[in-house]
DNA sequence: TATTGGCACTCAGGGAGTCCGAGTGCTAAA
DNA sequence: TTTAGCACTCGGACTCCCTGAGTGCCAATA
């Protein structure tokens, strides 16, 4: 077990080293924290808090430096997050008013989230497998050519063209549109396959192979991993922060320009203590993400959470206000998407 | 009149500086190419090609580095691109098979660009205002709202939810579909304004007005600016050639970032000799992009260009290679939307 | 037992001094 | 017009040294 003034060392390492940048010595941390002791005193806590590998000296005569697992007890024990202050909720409100479709108003709260704190945001599309059937359109596009179009409850879009390789008989495939729609209108995605099994009974062998193209496409964009998908913005913010990022921050750069390797990691994260989930430094199992830290909270809609958005920033960030504005502008998406 | 050996100088200036990231000076060029005169000699060229302004020395005893009027010289002599090699073509090939719709294509065209160049790769999407009509729907989606996809000959589509305010009458609307598509079928973009302008006379007043909503946000999507579209691929690569971009590479980072910046920027070019067209360090009208390079060029559909693709890198990349590598994706994009 | 003052020790970072050599411009001769 | 020769410049690398923040440990103290 830790003593309660040891955590409270920790906690004033972790902020003192966020705000300069500097590793924090013993005597520098008496002086800013009226912890009641000596210096000598804080050094002893410190060797024991280097002993459990909460903090580390990057050499002999320097400061100290929380580790990941400094960052990690630090998070946790963080009682309470920093609220916003009014000029930013005022900055929240005003951004999102008039977004009209899906796109455009996940594309604003990508740069919202961004501007917001200062580090890259990340916004992932709503996930099919949690949402339903609203409609499904077939519109013939080209000769051989239909264009599918799928919406779900969730106001996602997604279109595909499909190649028949015959011509269409534009009656049959506004029929087939009505016999589709009839039965998966409302049924969440993850039951359609079970729904149109059998639609094909009965129909010509001509008719049967056309929709059984369809279905096989219509399958397909319901398969939610294939068009999974994440928007980004504020990249330029990690340049701002390259001495935060031994090294160069190229790394960074390739694994979050990576869609496959951010909704692997977003995947793993599951919401934790206050709305929120966070991977700390090596917590991220990729190597490009040592010296990174992932702020992520899930959006909701009709009351159940359709996907994730959150933050990518140095480990030294401030975790405080990273969590309030992400938890902030995830709440007001959530709220966005309700109307 | 710049004499024929000083060009042959700042070529091999310019071809050195490339190669070591060093200035070059007078003594390493004549061993290094054979001009069968002295260092002497090449000194005097130098400080013409210096009065000039073609070249530069960083200080006093170092050697010289081609300004941003050296490199355009230097380009727009470029009498002959390198072909790419066999693997790179091949790597084209391979890239671009079994791509199904536009997103896609687009998607691995800009993927293949930058692997292929080792810079940011960009792709604009098709322009609107080039493009026609091939089909226009209108979906009912929700009590008082319309879904309307626009397809556009290039194969780009949109789609755009419309606030009706008042309840959707079925038929009216698939009427209203009908009467729209046998209008602006096959129908140029910009020509779509004066076609659907009479198309609410005779209406009642309640039809009218819904058929007003409609139109104005059909005309909304045809205007080809709010819609312009960009991707990117490969920004890491900045982030490995930083040593390249003097001061930082954040300006750069926020100069991409921006939409607008770089529509504007693609928008400014018009190609050039060899199919390309280039903007050189300053030569771009942002000041993030002061030591940055951008080679562009158009892709076609049905003969006509609809859209542009290129590259973005430090004024000291590798214009030969670079360029023929965006002329054979844009020639390569080409040939797959042909199909 | 926990805390404190004292003290010797360590070491990164900054400043000053020095040297080296690549590279220059100029001049006078070929 | 080209060349060889020469004096000159100056950034970068190297060394040396010093300073001060910071440490660990110990013996004394509350």
């Amino acid at each position: 077990m830790i003593p309660d003034r040891s955590l409270e060392v920790l906690r004033a390492i972790v902020q003192d080293y966020i705000a300069s940048k500097e590793p924090v010595g013993s005597k520098s941390l008496v002086e800013r924290h009226a912890f009641g002791v000596s210096a000598a005193t804080i050094r002893n806590d410190m060797a024991f808090l280097e002993e459990e590998e909460l903090i580390h000296a990057p050499h002999t005569s320097a400061g100290r430096v929380p580790t990941d697992k400094g960052y990690r007890l630090f998070v946790d024990r963080l009682s309470e997050v920093k609220p916003l202050n009014s000029a930013e909720r005022q900055a929240i409100e005003s951004f999102m008013v008039g977004s009209a479709d899906l796109d455009e108003t996940l594309g604003r709260t990508v740069r919202l989230l961004s501007q917001l704190t200062n580090q890259v945001a990340m916004v992932q599309y709503p996930t099919l497998g949690k949402a339903s059937v609203r409609h499904l359109e077939l519109i013939p596009a080209a000769d051989t050519r239909v264009l599918m179009v799928l919406i779900t409850n969730s106001g996602r879009i997604q279109q595909h063209v499909v190649e028949l390789g015959v011509n269409i008989d534009e009656s049959f495939i506004s029929d087939l549109r009505q016999k589709l729609n009839s039965l998966i209108a409302g049924v969440s995605l993850v039951d359609v396959k079970s729904k149109v099994k059998s639609i094909a009974t009965g129909m010509t062998t001509e008719q049967s192979k056309i929709t059984l193209v369809i279905v096989k496409n219509l399958l397909e964009q319901v398969d939610a991993n294939r068009q999974e998908k994440i928007i980004l913005s504020g990249t330029s913010n990690l340049a701002k922060r390259e001495e935060d990022f031994p090294g160069s921050i190229s790394p960074v750069l390739e694994a979050i320009e990576e869609q496959v390797v951010l909704l692997k990691l977003i995947g793993e994260m599951q919401t934790e203590q206050h709305g929120v989930s966070l991977r700390i430094g090596r917590e991220n199992s990729f190597e490009g993400l040592a010296n990174a830290s992932v702020v992520v909270s899930g959006y909701e809609n009709q009351g159940s959470e359709i996907a994730k958005l959150g933050v990518i920033g140095p480990t030294r960030m401030d975790y405080s206000t990273n969590i309030s504005a992400v938890l902030a502008v995830a709440r007001y998406l959530t709220k966005t998407l309700g109307n």
